[in-house]
DNA sequence: TAACAATGTAAGCAACGCATACAATGTGGT
DNA sequence: ACCACATTGTATGCGTTGCTTACATTGTTA
């Protein structure tokens, strides 16, 4: 029987890995440090050392959610085919699957954005999101398969139509089928949208 | 000098009414019974005989929503004119309207969604939604301004560009011009994804 | 006018976030 | 090897919260 060192280790970690198991569960609101403490084995102040505030510990969590997501993002890019169609596919499959699987840490995500004082590092992990969707305009219209036009304009639709996607999907009412179908649809209707 | 009644005279509404004000202002975690209870003028319990629980009163709220949103688009669509590009339009517009002015609420309505005791009250009022998409689709294919198809399949690709132009306008970093813009432009991509 | 439902109050419980003060542990400079 | 010091943990306590139970007041209606 060995006693409980005086340090845990890497309470950091536990407590991100703790809260993103019961914020998919039970939703942020739900989540709380003394309750993460708990399960860490640790006293209720210890959190404290590393999340000053319940809301640093629910940034933490969406700035490693961003990363995850781009890292998905950027590896589907990497492995599709060369065309637009291949690559929009790719993207809009990977972001979907991100969605789904990770309901709760997305909302995180997203809604902590229209918050006056949120983290710079939150901030610029969303632009790198943005900056995906222009590059996949820029290389679709260098191989005259989108039409010309500015690019930062150009790429509104597709941005609208990842996130319109991922919004259906969460507020459900779709079965995985109808879900699907919505997906090739939309992705034809946006091809079609962008054609030369 | 007049006495405060014992009863408050329409406890409910009144406090319906304040927490939207401190949703707007503070977000729903923000928002506690008992303030409200105090901002009304009642005792910490009060508030018990009209929401059984915090979640009661935001589902409450939720529901409001969805009528007030239902209401506008419904007027919207009532006074656009005949052509489907106009509708829409004006569909488009008013969401987004909506949306921007009541950027918590529509958090709060569409975060409510995917939890699975929710109000029946609420998804009856997404599908009221869901249905004004529908509804708008099938016109523009009577007019013959709208490729042909199934309803149910060719209404996705619309409530995608709704849905994603208010994520896109609430996750913010437009300018008020820019966001015009990106609607325009939407529209236009919409145009040409339903065009014959 | 007496029974009854609706609506309010009073009081208290357990849990929470957070701040402060203190203890144990690791670390780098001499 | 030692010792100042930062790091990471604990102990304790304050004020607030949501919610429950028991009781008081009021409006309605038979």
């Amino acid at each position: 029987m060995k006693a409980r060192p005086y340090h845990h280790g890497d309470l950091r970690s536990a407590l991100l890995t703790l809260a993103e198991g019961t914020l998919r569960e039970r939703g942020p609101a739900e989540l709380s440090l003394r309750e993460l403490a708990r399960e860490a084995g640790v006293s209720p102040a210890a959190p404290s050392r590393h999340f000053k505030t319940k809301q640093a510990l629910l940034d933490a969590l969406a700035l490693e959610g961003f990363q995850r997501l781009t890292a998905a993002l950027d590896a589907s890019l990497a492995q599709a085919g060369d065309t637009f169609a291949q690559r929009l596919a790719g993207l809009a499959r990977t972001y979907l699957a991100f969605a789904t699987g990770n309901t709760a840490l997305l909302d995180l995500m997203y809604g902590r954005k229209h918050d006056p004082d949120a983290t710079a590092e939150l901030v610029a992990a969303t632009e790198r999101l943005k900056n995906l969707a222009t590059d996949l305009i820029e290389s679709g219209q260098r191989r005259g398969e989108v039409r010309p036009g500015p690019v930062d304009r150009q790429s509104v639709p597709l941005m609208v139509a990842l996130q319109g996607l991922t919004a259906l999907a969460l507020t459900g009412g779709f079965t995985e089928e109808q879900l699907d179908e919505g997906v090739s649809d939309t992705i034809a209707f946006v091809l079609r949208g962008y054609a030369p």
